[in-house]
DNA sequence: GGCATACTGTCCATATATGAAGGAATCGCC
DNA sequence: GGCGATTCCTTCATATATGGACAGTATGCC
């Protein structure tokens, strides 16, 4: 996969480089990519999810989350709440200490957002615009 | 991750898009991206190839192609023989079956290929190539 | 009210990846 | 020639992801 044709390797190598990035700004806080992301979505709806809203925000798998908040709520960061309303659903709560992190990993990306920008600056993201649009309907 | 800054997330979000158009190409012939990966070393290597030789040429580590190299093994695609002339090396040998589904996978890949590049045309690979060395760098 | 249908979260099997630990074999150097 | 360092592969624990199976609830419609 690595080497495909030339022109596909480099973007799918530079995308993986971004990636790196976005991974070592959120080391410093003790996140992965998928911690973080779980924290962001619970700290934007600023009210506990149901594990399947997490799924269908976060686009992946219930199973998936099933998981992820399994280890957050191992790591502390999240705690399952039950859902009066409605007995089959369990919500995700951020805790204090979650708060506190999905901040701090918030701090650590703007860090390195600006740098990475920068970098692709150059590229013409009006052209990605529309390749991705076209990598999707076909 | 997803909902990072939109340029940001335009990038990897069409990166994920052409791996997910290999990927569908390759399920045809059942293969994984990784396999076909691995199979495809062996190919150019024309030889059996040691599993640590693997694992540098894929870029991984070498506990993740014991357990490639047992998946493809099940598969019927490869063989793992021993080197006489080094006891501690285990080499992994194309069977006649993941010589043709290499064959078949690379054509498969062919065919899509084509495709992305057009769509990708409009992207500056020369501002990638750059960008991809400063990411790299820094 | 009661039942078919749909939805919820979990569990299991599987695939991919990493890194640490361990046993076997080789190598380098004295 | 032998021993310490290195290299080899595997195994285990862990993280992330998918999808199927399952049990418990809710809902809609008669």
């Amino acid at each position: 996969m690595k080497d495909d044709d030339p022109t596909i390797r480099l973007f799918l190598q530079t995308a993986q480089a971004i990636e790196e990035r976005l991974e070592r700004a959120l080391e410093a806080v003790e996140l992965s990519v998928p911690k973080y992301s779980a924290l962001k979505q619970l700290a934007l709806a600023a009210e506990p999810l149901s594990l399947s809203e997490m799924a269908t925000r976060l686009v992946c798998v219930r199973s998936n989350i099933s998981q992820l908040v399994d280890r957050l709520e191992t790591d502390g960061l999240v705690r399952r709440v039950e859902d009066p309303r409605d007995r089959r659903c369990v919500r995700a709560a951020l805790t204090e200490l979650g708060r506190e992190r999905q901040t701090a990993g918030a701090q650590r990306l703007e860090a390195v957002r600006e740098g990475i920008l920068e970098i692709l600056a150059e590229v013409d993201s009006a052209a990605l615009e529309r390749a991705l649009a076209k990598l999707r309907q076909a």
